[in-house]
DNA sequence: AACCTGCATGCTTCA
DNA sequence: GAAGCATGCAGGTTA
C-alpha cells in the first residue's frame, strides 16, 4: 500500500489517511472545483494544504512534534510525492522521526527511487548540511562535498531498498547562461547533462551506485566518454533487471532516442537580456539556469491545458515518475507567481509521452499562444522550477507592446533555432521567424496567421465558385426534402453576386469575362467558370458587350464595396483577435461558412455525420445551432440555395395537396394516407394532421441557419 | 451540450 | 525503421 499525500485529508479535519484517491482534479483545480476527501467529504483547501506542507518552501515542512520547520532532506524537495514517500526524516530540532514514516509500508514499484522503507537515521541531524542536489547537472546527484561518505556506503552497500542516487559527477554547475549557443554542440553542458543523467537513469537501482559511483568520489572520474560508454553498456546489460515496461507505465526512462542528447530545438537559447531580465525579476541573489525550452504547439497553448514535454527534457530535468498519474510540480513564473501543474505521462507506443497538465492558466497569464516559446529554468537556491517565455514575433518596425507579465522580454527579438549568436543581429524578418518557429517540428502549422487568413479568405471565395458538376444528379427525397446527389465532386464556376432589388426580388449579377461589365441574370441560373455577355441567353438585348450596364449596377457596386470593406475590417479584426481563433483546417472550414454576410465567426458544425473539415455541403457549412443565424435579408449562397429549394418544395407541396384535394373530391371513399414525415395522427381531412405544425414542418426542412424555434415572421414572409 | 480524460493515430524527425 | 510528438477522438463526466 502506498500512502501518498493526496490520500490524506488535507484539511486535517478528520486526519484520515485513505487508500482511495482523491477525486479527480486534485490538485490541479486551483481555483476550480474543489476535491473532496473520500472519507470525511471535506473540501480540499489549497491554501491550507500549502501551509501544512510548506509548498512555498520546497522540502521544508513542520515537524509534527515540535512545529519547527524541518527539511525532509530528500533530494527531490520539489517533488511532494517523494518528499512524503521518503518519510522517516528526522527533525533537526527535536530529532524525532517524521511521523509519515510509519505509513510507508510499501512503494509502488521497483522503479521508484525510494523503494522500501527509508532509513531515518542516515539523515538524523544532518539534513541542514545536505544540499539536496545539484539540479540541472543531474536531478538526483549529491555533491561530493556535502554528502557524508558513510551515507553513500550505507545507501549502497547491498541495501536494495536504498535510494538510487546517480553518479556524482564533478561537473561544476554553470550558473552562466548559455550565451550564444556556444556550448550547444556535442560538448555542451546540456548535452553532458542529458547524456550523463539519461545514461544513468536507465540503470537499475543500487547497482549503479555500487559499481560506478563510489570510486568517483575519491578519484578523478574517467573521461566523460569512457564513463558514458561504460554506463550505456551497463544499461543495456541490465535491461532485464528493469521492470519490464507494460502498457500502463510505458517504457521506463533512459531508453530510446532521448538517451543520447537533447535535441537542439529544446536547448535553451536565452539571451543575456532575457536572462538578466528574468534574473532581475526573480531575485538578484539567485542564479537561474536555463534547462530547456519548447515552442508551444497549438495543442500546448489550447484550452485543454496539456503541455507536451519533450521526452528527453522531461526525463532529464523533471522528477522521475513511475506511474502515469505523475506528480504535482510547482512552477514559478518570472514574476514570482506560483502555479501547480501535474507532471505525468501517458503510455505511448511502448514509450511515454510526458505532459504537464493544468498549464492553461499559467500560459494564459503569460499571454502565450502557439508559436511562442516557454523556457524552463532552475532557480537556485531553492531549486525552483521557473517558467519563462519568449514571444514568437515582434512586428518589424513596430515596438512591441509592453507586457504586464513578461515585461521587457516581450520586446526581445525572436531567436531562430540554430541561428547562431543570440543578439539583435539575429533578428530575421517576422514572416520567416514565425514560420520557422511554429513549424520547426510539425508542418501542420507552417503558415503564419496572416497567411492562414489569406487562405481562409480564399476558402470563402471558393464557396462562391462552387457549382454542381455536369453529371446528372440523383434526386433523393429525405423527409420531403429533395437532395441532389452527384457522383462527381463540385466544380468551380464563376462568382456571382446576389442582390435584392427594390421590389424585394432577388437578382443575380455576373461579370463578363470579356468586357468586365456586370450583367443581371436570373437568380436560378448557374454560371459556368467562363462567362461572357454572349452567354446571356436569357436576355438577348444584353448579349452584346456594347450594351450599357443597367441602373441596378450601382446598387451592386455598393454591395461589392461594402463586401470589400467588410473583408478588410475582418482582416484587421481577425489579426487583432487571432489569439481566439481556431487553428488549422477546422478554422478553414469554419471560415468557409462566412461568405459575405456580416455574421460573427461561429464554429464548424458537427451535425453532419460525415462532416470533414472543408466540407462544403449545405449542412456542414451551417454554423452550430443557436449561433450565427442568417438574417432574412441575407443573400449568401447558402440562404439563396435554401430559399430556392424551399420555394420549389413549397410549390410542389401545394401542387401535391391540390392534387390530393382533387382526388378526394373525385373519390371521397379513398382514405387519406399520411404523408411521410407527418407522423401518425388523427386525420381530419385531406392531408390534415393534428400532429403536424406547418411552421414546425418548415423548420424541419430547413438548414439550421434559417430554422430553429426562433423562426421569425419576417423569415416566413421571405420564404413564402 | 460542453468539457474532460486517456489513449490512438499518423506525421515528422532522427539515427 | 524507430522514436517522438501533435492532435484527433471516443467515452465518461459535469453543468
Amino acid at each position: 500500500m502506498s500512502l501518498l499525500p493526496v490520500n490524506v485529508c488535507m484539511n486535517g479535519l478528520c486526519g484520515t489517511i485513505t487508500t482511495a484517491q482523491w477525486k479527480r482534479g486534485w490538485p490541479m483545480k486551483v481555483g476550480g472545483a474543489a476535491a473532496l476527501c473520500y472519507t470525511c467529504g471535506t473540501e480540499y483547501d489549497h491554501v491550507r494544504y500549502c501551509e501544512r506542507f510548506h509548498l512555498n518552501e520546497p522540502g521544508w515542512r513542520e515537524c509534527k512534534y515540535c512545529d519547527k520547520p524541518v527539511h525532509c532532506g530528500c533530494v527531490v524537495s520539489r517533488n511532494l510525492y517523494e518528499c512524503l514517500d521518503l518519510g522517516g526524516i528526522s527533525c533537526i530540532n527535536c530529532t524525532r522521526a517524521h511521523p509519515l514514516k510509519q505509513l510507508i509500508n510499501d512503494i509502488p514499484d521497483s522503479t521508484s527511487r525510494f523503494p522500501g522503507t527509508w532509513l531515518p537515521s542516515v539523515f538524523t541531524n544532518r539534513t541542514s548540511n545536505i544540499t539536496p542536489l545539484i539540479k540541472g547537472l543531474d536531478k538526483y546527484q549529491f555533491t561530493s562535498s556535502n554528502v557524508p561518505k558513510e551515507f553513500i556506503t550505507r545507501c549502497t552497500s547491498g541495501n536494495d531498498n536504498g535510494p538510487t542516487f546517480k553518479s556524482p559527477l564533478p561537473l561544476s554547475l554553470s550558473t552562466e547562461p548559455n550565451h550564444n549557443n556556444q556550448n550547444l554542440g556535442s560538448n555542451s553542458l546540456y548535452e553532458q547533462r542529458a547524456q550523463q543523467s539519461l545514461a544513468l537513469s536507465a540503470l537499475p537501482t543500487s547497482n549503479v551506485v555500487t559499481e560506478e559511483k563510489t570510486p568517483s568520489f575519491e578519484t578523478e572520474p574517467k573521461s566523460r566518454q569512457t564513463v558514458i560508454s561504460q554506463l550505456k553498456i551497463k544499461s543495456k546489460s541490465n535491461r532485464g533487471l528493469i521492470s519490464v515496461s507494460d502498457n500502463r507505465v510505458g517504457r521506463p526512462p533512459g531508453e530510446g532516442r532521448a538517451r543520447t542528447q537533447l535535441l537542439p530545438r529544446y536547448q535553451p537559447k536565452m539571451t543575456d537580456q532575457e536572462l538578466s531580465k528574468i534574473h532581475g525579476d526573480v531575485n538578484s541573489n539567485c542564479t537561474l539556469t536555463p534547462l530547456f525550452e519548447k515552442i508551444l504547439s497549438a495543442s500546448d497553448a489550447g484550452r485543454i491545458g496539456r503541455l507536451v514535454l519533450p521526452k528527453a527534457c522531461a526525463e532529464t530535468f523533471f522528477p522521475p515518475i513511475s506511474n502515469s498519474e505523475g506528480v504535482p510540480l510547482k512552477i514559478q513564473d518570472i514574476k514570482g507567481k506560483e502555479w501547480i501543474c501535474q507532471f505525468r505521462f501517458w503510455p505511448n507506443n511502448n514509450s511515454r509521452m510526458y505532459v504537464l497538465e493544468g498549464v492553461t492558466s499559467c500560459i494564459q497569464d503569460m499571454q502565450l499562444q502557439a508559436g511562442d516559446t516557454v523556457i524552463f529554468s532552475r532557480l537556485d537556491p531553492g531549486d525552483k522550477l521557473v517558467i519563462g517565455c519568449r514571444k514568437a514575433t515582434v512586428s518589424a518596425g513596430t515596438p512591441a507592446l509592453p507586457n504586464p507579465v513578461n515585461g521587457d522580454i516581450e520586446k526581445l527579438p525572436t531567436i531562430v533555432e540554430n541561428e547562431g549568436p543570440s543578439n539583435l543581429d539575429s533578428v530575421v524578418p517576422t514572416e520567416k521567424k514565425r514560420t520557422r518557429n511554429i513549424g520547426s517540428k510539425s508542418k501542420r502549422l507552417h503558415m503564419n496567421s496572416e497567411d492562414a487568413l489569406e487562405l481562409k479568405l480564399t476558402w470563402e471565395d471558393a464557396q462562391e465558385y462552387l457549382r454542381p458538376p455536369v453529371s446528372k444528379p440523383t434526386v433523393v427525397i429525405i423527409e420531403n426534402c429533395e437532395l441532389e446527389e452527384y457522383d462527381e465532386p463540385p466544380v468551380f464556376g464563376k462568382k456571382t453576386i446576389f442582390t435584392t432589388n427594390a421590389a424585394e426580388l432577388q437578382e443575380q449579377w455576373v461579370q463578363c469575362d470579356s468586357c468586365s461589365k456586370w450583367r443581371k441574370i436570373p437568380s436560378d441560373v448557374i454560371v459556368s467558370s467562363k462567362w461572357t455577355c454572349s452567354d446571356n441567353i436569357s436576355d438577348p438585348d444584353r448579349c452584346l458587350g456594347a450594351f450599357p450596364e443597367e441602373k441596378g449596377v450601382k446598387h451592386l457596386y455598393k454591395v461589392l464595396r461594402s463586401s470589400k470593406e467588410y473583408k478588410k475590417q475582418k482582416v484587421t479584426k481577425d489579426s487583432e483577435t487571432k489569439q481566439e481563433e481556431p487553428t488549422g483546417l477546422d478554422a478553414l472550414a469554419t471560415m468557409a461558412v462566412l461568405g459575405e454576410r456580416n455574421e460573427p465567426l461561429a464554429g464548424p458544425t458537427t451535425k453532419h455525420p460525415r462532416h470533414r473539415p472543408g466540407c462544403s455541403c449545405i449542412v456542414c457549412i451551417q454554423p452550430p445551432s443557436g449561433k450565427g443565424k442568417h438574417k432574412p435579408s441575407c443573400i449568401c449562397n447558402v440562404c439563396a440555395t435554401v430559399k430556392r429549394r424551399f420555394k420549389t418544395m413549397m410549390m410542389r407541396k401545394k401542387k401535391r395537396l391540390a392534387d390530393q384535394g382533387r382526388q378526394m373530391n373525385q373519390n371521397t371513399q379513398v382514405p387519406v394516407v399520411n404523408q411521410p414525415g407527418t407522423g401518425p395522427g388523427p386525420v381530419l381531412g385531406p392531408g390534415l394532421d393534428l400532429n403536424c405544425d406547418p411552421a414546425e414542418e418548415q423548420q424541419m426542412m430547413l438548414p439550421e441557419a434559417v430554422t430553429s424555434s426562433s423562426i421569425t415572421p419576417e423569415w416566413r414572409n421571405v420564404l413564402t
